[in-house]
DNA sequence: TTTAATACATTAGAGTCTTAGGTAATACGA
DNA sequence: TCGTATTACCTAAGACTCTAATGTATTAAA
């Protein structure tokens, strides 16, 4: 992103809402994805995409399914029931953030 | 907010869009008019607020004027023409990164 | 007269990121 | 086959931005 510190605090989100959608993907996957789905507007650094991987699932948000495929193993990761309620929280908490900085910066949504 | 992790790099961004508008206010000011805006939901703190006000002005985005009220004084903060620039510039850098978000999550804008 | 509101400010510490580095398997072109 | 890119995992140091707490002082209101 041009304004990376704008992206702070949605990473969570973005992870919970992919596993939402996908069912299940593993860490390398999810930055593939999220470059494809912004055209390549945001890329996730795996320094960031890892630890955030770990805190979920230390969070009971996320659990770990390893697949070996051939010599290298991937983990994947998919939503505990607990975390897909919190993936429809975030996701609530984010467009009531968008709302609520419409107002403050008086613009007006125009997409499309 | 819910989240604050949400409204972390906005803060530059709300303070430079209420300037343009307003022509000029002071800190307090700000908070208040944000607390206003947001309908309550969301409220600057002044730990955050006067740092990013003196990195503005060091910047040279901003120069302030001292108003004496009584014995108090009232350091009100007006965009310099770089100020002007920078806030047109992390307003579309908002939207962008709004476009962007709504793609990633998709998720599509509903407001009203 | 004492509490709330106004008005400025700083500091310690928490949280989230970037940058940089490390390891290793697999695929592909020259 | 040899080097490079890609796939795939990971950690650690440091930067940055915030919150919470604290400090000072004036003014308004109960």
């Amino acid at each position: 992103m041009h304004s990376p510190e704008l992206l702070k605090g949605t990473l969570q989100t973005i992870i919970l809402k992919l596993l939402a959608d996908n069912g299940k993907m593993y860490g390398y996957e999810i930055t593939q994805r999220v470059k494809e789905l912004s055209g390549g507007m945001l890329t996730l650094t795996e320094g960031a995409l890892y630890p955030t991987l770990h805190k979920l699932e230390a969070e009971g948000f996320l659990s770990t399914e390893k697949i070996s495929m051939g010599k290298r193993v991937r983990k994947y990761y998919l939503l505990t029931p607990s975390g897909n309620n919190t993936a429809a929280q975030k996701i609530e908490d984010f467009e009531a953030f968008i709302i609520t900085m419409f107002k403050v910066l008086q613009i007006n949504p125009q997409f499309g």
